[in-house]
RNA sequence: GGGCCCGUGGUCUAGCGGUUAUGACACCUCGCUUACACCGAGUUGAUCGUGGGUUCGAUUCCCACCGGGCCCA
């Protein structure tokens, strides 16, 4: 046999690194290679990439979401988009603040802030330095030069330069209301931010007194909140209770500086069947109650602090924390006689999702972005974009239905970006950092060309530095913004908002946000509210939403189940001759799955082709392996063997006077690259991906090379031809999803890689006549390998009495060569 | 309690009013045939979750139920 120019037997997982190293070695290489043109004459394509939080650990199925990605900007470029991908991390937060007190043993708020800060930076970015290399051991093509933080001045300052220009226009405004706190954390937490676990609680039948004496029992998980009770509810048309309404109930345990009674009264939120049907309502127990004290107008009272105490209120019980506050209330009314009975039961707890602690409902004066009024508005923009897959959509659509109150975006923590406002004259004046500079008003003066605004009515009054005198004491805002006040500009600052206006009228709205399906309501609908709030707009053109990485359950991976695969595990599976293995908890007993080989361009391909996109899919390695890694060693050996025959120096004019079965593999290529193109241009990477696997490892090999494999043997020149146009448009169409193997392959035989084609291949004509006769050329195929097997001869061996069918006998020769036919 | 999504051979998956229901993996049988045994060829295997309905006809549409997931009370 000639010598292939291929030189290795395989595909592997070290050739495969060896590629990926050079590839991302030399940084100008790799910029023209990835880099994006503003200047570029080409349509541009921006990707509003999701910054990934760096917290240790990349889950593996945020790194396939990520391949796809990929997938995406780099079928994009081969369509000859200008693709703007990318690459940004987003490290302000909660969680690293976590890691930090975990690792120190201490809590945040008894370090200095700045020391806090120097900790949170330096363990973030130690995480960030895994992820950017996990993310190009998965192939990543994304600007890693440009790379962008959410934690740097310059990102900061554009979050900050929005705050302001929200609050000039009025959709920011402070307010006292009543918002959910992690009295644990020491902050205030949005809607979307709070989980619910189950968890056994008493629930506790008080019985109460009305002032005349009745008897009435109201059922409780939370007595501690009595002191806090503006009204005892019953249902309208509970006829049980109808003599209580209008008469006023005696607060069964003492309290301090309030009313010891409060009134009767009825409410049609109150469930009748649920305990005795008789409910007091309490600043805050729940949504219910807030909802209920705003109706009926009541004042709340403010029963627990921010580190989670009770208040004065709570007369005996002052000062103790809820819980024991609890336990001491409930001792109380057992000692009183006034518990009926306590039941254990099963119930939802709200807690904070990041720290896990139960959340209360306090007043505290924070700030808000204004959405229930633009909700109709955000729906009508919604409508313009396309969303893949169509029925995503509907996480959207439902939880804006969901949305009755403000995003509150300021927080009681630090690592985060600082709300950009001083207080001065007593309060009634407010100082905004100018246009492009990031402060830290907890610990710096407003710069002098700052803004001075009338606190109520927002009017400019001046700069600071010309009112700085009769300001009075300056003093800085404390507190810092939702960490998703940052991530949802991602779309604005990628795209150049504030950065660069030229570019920004081209680039805006992005082309496409991809994201998972977790984050819709933050994420997606956080910035879709930035957009919409800012510039009337629909933030993207596109939205990609795809499902959650599984275990090979189904089951959502986490600590607790102890079903977790980590990422670099599968990515390096192989590598060296090490073989991968997990170990994995499944539903009744631990699983041990073994791997040989996967890499990264097995699990691109994996991914790509195994579901569509939307559907949660199971992360299994053995099942990529087996599935998958057998495509790559029979697309590479099809190269291999193509690699060793001289291609024609022009591969680009189709030479005159094809015999039919090459004419015929054109005709059928011609199809599947037809479908991949269009498949491509529509984002639907399952199509494209499958289509070529088909055809690639289907009647390429099978059919039209063991026809033809005896012409190239010949030096065949138009069998060269075919094959080597073939191979190559093949692998340019296929690079978006293995871009390494591809690209080895295409630069080996062509000396051009197809990772830069930027252009999609030249599509040839396809004949009807001769893609028709392709289900004949199987079927005949398939009953003579079957016949000689029947008969126990080997299938080079010679066979007689085979008819070639009528409609086949324009391949009467090429088939009678092929299976020596006698 | 409400909403949304999903349920196709042992496993994963395509199809979404008329198909001999797609493909892959696994299983089984045969074969080291000058690209490939980390392979090839061939076979076996699905009453399309269950029960109703609409229709000449339903895996595909509607309803109920069961199971899984996600979200919200």
């Amino acid at each position: 046999m000639p010598s292939p120019r291929l030189n290795d037997k395989r595909w592997s997982i070290d050739l495969e690194k060896r590629i990926q190293e050079e590839h991302y070695s030399d940084e100008t290489i790799y910029s023209t290679r990835y880099g994006f043109n503003p200047k570029s004459d080409k349509e541009i394509f921006v990707i509003d990439t999701p910054p990934p939080y760096p917290s240790g650990t990349w889950h593996i199925g945020a790194v396939a979401q990520y391949s796809m990605i990929d997938v995406i900007a780099r079928s994009q470029r081969l369509l000859g988009k200008e693709v703007k991908f990318p690459w940004g991390v987003d490290r302000n937060g909660i969680n690293v603040e976590f890691t930090v007190e975990k690792n120190t043993g201490k809590k945040m708020k008894t370090f200095e802030r700045e020391e806090f800060l120097k900790l949170c930076e330096a363990t973030i970015e130690e995480f960030t330095q895994s992820m950017r290399n996990t993310a190009k051991r998965v192939g990543l093509s994304m600007d890693f030069a440009n790379e962008y933080l959410t934690d740097s001045p310059d990102y900061r300052v554009v979050t900050q330069n929005i705050f302001t220009e929200l609050f000039k226009q009025g959709s920011i405004v402070e307010d006292l209301r009543p918002n959910i706190y992690d009295p644990v954390e020491g902050t205030t937490i949005a809607d979307a931010e709070v989980e619910r676990l189950t968890r056994m609680t008493k629930l506790v039948d008080v019985k109460w007194q009305t002032e005349n004496g009745e008897e009435m029992i109201i059922s409780t998980t939370r007595p501690e909140l009595i002191c806090a009770c503006g009204i005892v509810v019953v249902h309208p048309d509970d006829e049980r209770y109808k003599h209580l309404v209008g008469k006023k109930a005696i607060l069964p345990i003492p309290t301090e500086g309030r009313s010891k009674t409060v009134e009767i009264s009825t409410h049609p939120s109150v469930k009748s069947e649920f305990g005795s049907g008789i409910l007091m309502v309490c600043s805050f127990g729940d949504q219910n109650d807030v909802s209920v004290f705003r109706e009926l107008g009541l004042t709340p009272f403010q029963a627990i602090d921010l580190d989670g105490c009770m208040t004065e209120i709570a007369g005996p019980f002052a000062s103790l924390k809820v819980y024991e506050a609890r336990k001491s209330v409930i001792e109380y009314l057992e000692n009183e006689g006034k518990i009926h009975q306590i039941v254990e039961k099963e119930q939802e707890v709200p807690v904070s999702e990041r720290g896990k602690n139960p959340v209360e409902i306090i007043l505290l004066k924070e700030w808000y972005v204004r959405q229930t009024h633009i909700q109709d508005r955000i729906r009508e923009l919604a409508e313009e974009i396309e969303f893949h897959p169509p029925r995503n959509k509907q996480f959207l659509l439902d939880w804006m239905e969901n949305i009755s109150i403000d995003w509150p975006i300021s927080r009681r923590r630090w690592y985060h970006t600082e709300i950009p406002i001083w207080y001065a004259d007593s309060g009634k004046k407010i100082i905004c950092a100018p246009k492009g500079v990031y402060v830290q008003p907890w610990k710096e003066s407003p710069p002098m060309e700052s803004e001075v605004l009338d606190r109520e009515t927002r009017e400019l009054l001046g700069t600071f530095g010309e009112l700085k005198s009769s300001l009075g004491e300056i003093i800085g805002e404390e507190k810092v913004f939702d960490t998703w006040m940052d991530s949802s500009n991602s779309n604005l600052f990628v795209s150049g908002y504030l950065n660069d206006s030229e570019n920004f009228e081209k680039a805006f709205p992005t082309a496409i946000r991809p994201q998972g399906k977790e984050i819709v309501r933050t994420w997606l609908y956080y910035t879709l509210l930035k957009s919409a709030l800012l510039l009337d707009k629909p933030g993207f053109k596109h939205v990609w939403i795809d499902g959650l990485g599984m275990d090979p359950w189904g089951r959502k991976m986490s600590k607790s189940l102890g079903n977790g695969i980590d990422a670099d595990s599968v990515l390096e599976c192989g590598a060296g001759g090490r073989t991968g293995s997990w170990k994995i908890k499944g539903p009744e007993k631990s699983v041990q799955l073994r791997a040989n080989k996967i890499g990264s361009e097995c699990f691109r391909l994996w991914k790509a082709c195994d579901a569509q996109v939307g559907d949660d899919f199971h992360i299994n390695p053995e099942e990529i392996e087996s599935k998958y890694f057998g495509v790559l060693t029979k697309l590479f050996n099809v190269a291999r063997f193509a690699s060793q025959f001289e291609p024609p120096s022009d591969l680009d004019s189709v030479p005159e006077s094809l015999p039919v079965e090459d004419r015929w593999i054109i005709s059928e290529f011609a199809n599947t690259m037809n479908k991949v193109k269009t498949a491509w241009e529509s984002l639907d990477i399952y199509t494209a991906t499958q289509s070529l696997k088909t055809f690639g490892t289907g009647i390429l090999p099978s059919h039209w090379l063991e026809m033809s494999k005896s012409r190239l043997y010949d030096d065949d020149k138009n069998a060269a031809w075919t094959i080597h146009r073939i191979v190559r448009d093949f692998m340019a169409a296929f690079s978006p999803v293995c871009p390494f193997f591809t690209h080895h392959i295409s630069n080996t035989l062509y000396g051009q890689s197809s990772v830069d084609v930027r252009e999609f291949p030249e599509i040839l004509e396809s004949d009807d006549g001769l893609t028709n006769l392709t289900p004949h050329i199987e079927e005949f195929n398939g009953n003579t390998w079957r016949t000689k097997k029947d008969n126990g001869l080997p299938l080079n061996a010679p066979i007689s009495g085979i008819e070639i069918p009528s409609e086949l006998a324009e391949f009467t020769n090429i088939l009678t060569q092929m299976h020596k036919l006698e």
